[in-house]
DNA sequence: CCAAAATGTTAGCCTATGCTAAAATGCGTT
DNA sequence: AACGCATTTTAGCATAGGCTAACATTTTGG
């Protein structure tokens, strides 16, 4: 036996146990379930190895597991999941803001650095920023005792014209994305307003500060707002994201 | 396959390698050659898993192996290990200069992190410290080129009444031992004097600053020292240190 | 509602790393 | 020079994680 471990109540886990987890965390927040393509697909493995695995998983109780059927988490490893995705972005957010880590290369750096760093240092890590809540990317940053911000949010594709909306958030896996919405300033918490956009998906034409970005649909559907209402309450599930959620 | 893995020329090295190839390095070149039951020692495996990692990696070039004589590292293999060495004496310094880590467990949280981290940012981390030449414990880090200060010095054990030196280096691997160097205000850069030694290898009465401290023969032979004699030539190998390298 | 397509699981295999027990080798001492 | 002890290697096996090919199940579209 080799690969490096994690202490979680009586069991161990290893780095690929840890990546299990928390894709499977977060496919299933999205759908209640996780597929096992999908899980295959996230990890860059084949079906059957996640099948092997995740019987491991179901035994160790980690997850739940109905053949055929999707699996997700149990409280345990619901626990393991988060408190990997918590060292996963203070270590992004470390990076970035105090080694000035190019924010396009910080996620691949932080998924090798997630199974390694111990808790105590990310805890450092974390008190050497003034406990961020949230990473480079804006995705909310666990606290230590598993309390996650999970409200959904809009993407940009679904904005009205007109709406102002401030960019919160983009998923940290695409460096030419990230590399493209740093060129054109589009980074969380820049305020965005929709001036058109063009019919059947067409692009989107934005005002960001004093400048003008014209993005594609695709592009839009990535980049996560939060519509610039007065005062939006903060657990709001806004119409569009109920939508997203049976839709999936 | 699983485990977490670098490149080197055309190779991969997962961290166990990393592991082996460093003790290797750290074993021959005070003897030469590293023996399989040392190896074994310190990695904490059994002898037999070092003869059959040992037979890998002699396939890979990365050592010359000859049954039953040891082993001792080839260029590429020295590069590997100089490699991992500066991982993590560059992640030691900055754990405990930049977040304050303590310095008795910088070692362990090291000796993970160091198969993690890109040589990228073990340079920006570098870079950040102004690129320091020590590691907290005073072991010297090889450069990205793989130079590193080989000099061998005395140990505290070896200095006669009188003689004034400079704490160097001491092994990190001790936590204990550690806390109780800090406890006496014993590291690297200060000045020690000897004041008095007891015979048969007893007590060592030393002066540093303006406190007193008496240790054991064990402990003083584990803290290195350089004798503070005006401008000592930095190649210099003193008569102590060639017989202590004959001896081994 | 049923058959084909899509998805998931099983069977059997591979590699890396580890272990124990037994056999082989090297070395210090007589 | 040889014997016995310490060291090293070999043989055989275990576990984690991965793969492919074949089989099973679910979903979907006609």
């Amino acid at each position: 036996m080799a690969a490096a471990a994690r202490q979680v109540g009586p069991e161990v886990l290893t780095g690929p146990v840890e990546d299990y987890l928390k894709v499977i965390y977060e496919l299933a927040s999205r759908d209640g379930v996780a597929a096992t393509s999908d899980v295959a697909n996230a990890l860059g493995v084949a079906p059957a190895s996640v099948t092997g695995m995740i019987r491991r998983l179901a035994a160790q109780g980690l997850l739940d597991y109905v053949k055929y059927r999707g699996v997700h988490l149990t409280a345990n490893g619901r626990r393991a999941a988060l408190s990997t995705i918590r060292r996963h972005r203070i270590l992004e957010t470390y990076l970035t803001r105090v080694l000035g880590y190019p924010w396009d290369r910080v996620h691949d750096e932080a998924e090798r650095l997630e199974h390694a760093a111990s808790d105590e240092l990310i805890q450092c890590m974390s008190a050497a920023m003034g406990h961020p809540t949230a990473d480079p990317h804006g995705a909310p940053i666990p606290t230590v005792d598993g309390v996650v911000d999970e409200r959904l949010l809009q993407t940009l594709a679904e904005l009205p014209v007109g709406a102002r909306a401030q960019m919160v958030r983009v998923s940290d896996k695409n460096p030419e994305l990230l590399r493209y919405l740093a060129d054109i300033a589009l980074q969380p918490g820049v305020d965005v307003t929709v001036l058109a956009r063009a019919p059947f998906d067409g692009p989107i034409t934005l005002k960001l500060g004093s400048n003008q970005a014209v993005v594609g649909a695709t592009l839009a559907s990535q980049v996560l707002v939060e519509v610039a209402s007065a005062a939006a309450p903060i657990n709001e599930t806004s119409p569009a994201a109920r939508k997203r959620k049976r839709e999936r």
